[in-house]
DNA sequence: TGGTCTCCATCAAGCGATTGACTGGGATAC
DNA sequence: GTATCCCAGTCAATCGCTTGATGGAGACCA
């Protein structure tokens, strides 16, 4: 492992690819973009980090550590209840809001059939997905939702408005407006609670609960 | 879909460009990939649709105005409640598992911000969303959700499951599987539900019993 | 101390291949 | 004869990637 730096072009190099593939998808971006983006030559990204399917590979499963990593901090200290699933639904709110990027690279990879695209699903998403099932059971009353597109429903719907928001008269209503995130928020606490089969009465008083 | 004649080379050609712009994405999808899998020369095809780009606009056009019609005729004979939304989102999930493309092109107007894209967004999707909105709000009942975030549910959940479906121990279910067709659709049913605040337990404040 | 050598990182230049777009001309139909 | 339709061929530009050369930092020896 290379040093962390913010100099290093390795990690230079990857941010940059990051925010492009995030942006233009794996065919709109490329090697010579990276390298101008990232203020270096051409031959020396491909000196740091092999081609370009290697790069966005790399890519790829940063994103999906850093996913892991920030769900698996607010799990931790969750109870297998309705309120625990909130602050979960929360972390991985405030996670594709600070980090829009990684719900933009989800596409690729759902647009992709390539084995190394479908072995990152097997080791990521389909565990947090079976793991937060578990959790939703746990915590289900009666008429409850389907536990796993329970799960699915706060992921499409996070990744829907955190890539597009809203279409509004004044063009789209996403992630750059807090008041936005609030009320996307509140409604995702009213389909938690709904899910859960807690009925639409039982959400948070007020609905806000926008945090950071 | 209407196509006056399956021979005629401009339907044809048409055809094959949303199957592999849906599938591929505009930078992804090359002229000369279209012309050979559409079984004719480059510059016929340039000929019949002239520019890469304008294909991919009549594409988009196509595309709306087919979810459009789709929608109209389903809105034609809907009352504004409760089973009347349910009936218009079976119309939304049957279109959309009808023609998975539609969803899939939907993705890379998000991914663009161009002006003639952003357009398209003006002429078809904004309207669509209000206008189902509207019909949320006059079924709603005590504690519904937000009628805006309401339909984007159900728009970001059906995109979601038609283009990637959900991950499994033996790769992705999704529309290939009429019976994951069906749960899909009682999960929205239920959902749909539950926005509108008819959901379990609806008026019964603290019925499920873990609250925040 | 000075000289030599070996790494490492970077670069300009160029590789073959592919891109979107264009041309002139032949075939067919009316 | 004219208009429509189609094709092989060609173009400049760009693609991902590789090459050979360059300069600096450190190790080693006399």
């Amino acid at each position: 492992m290379t040093s962390p730096s913010p100099d290093d072009p390795r990690e230079r190099i990857i941010a940059v690819a990051t925010r492009l593939f995030a942006s233009f998808g794996y065919d709109g971006t490329s090697t010579r973009l990276i390298a101008e983006t990232a203020g270096l030559n051409i031959a020396t990204v491909a000196y740091h980090v092999g081609g370009k399917r290697d790069l966005y590979l790399t890519v790829m499963e940063r994103a999906h550590q850093a996913e892991r990593a920030a769900l698996d901090a607010a799990a931790a200290s969750c109870a297998a209840d309705a309120a625990g699933l909130r602050r979960l639904l929360d972390a991985y709110v405030d996670f594709c809001v600070a980090h829009p990027e990684v719900p933009a690279l989800w596409v690729h990879r759902w647009q992709s059939d390539a084995a190394d695209i479908a072995d990152l699903e097997g080791r990521y998403a389909r565990p947090l997905i079976e793991r937060t099932a578990e959790l939703v059971r746990a915590a289900a009353g009666d008429g409850a939702a389907d536990a796993e597109y329970a799960v699915m429903t706060v992921i499409w719907c996070t990744h829907g408005f955190c890539r597009g928001g809203v279409p509004g008269p004044d063009g789209r209503r996403g992630i750059d407006d807090p008041a936005e995130v609030a009320r996307f928020r509140a409604h995702l606490h009213r389909l938690n609670d709904a899910m859960l089969g807690l009925g639409p009465g039982c959400g948070v008083p007020g609905g806000g609960g926008a945090r950071a």
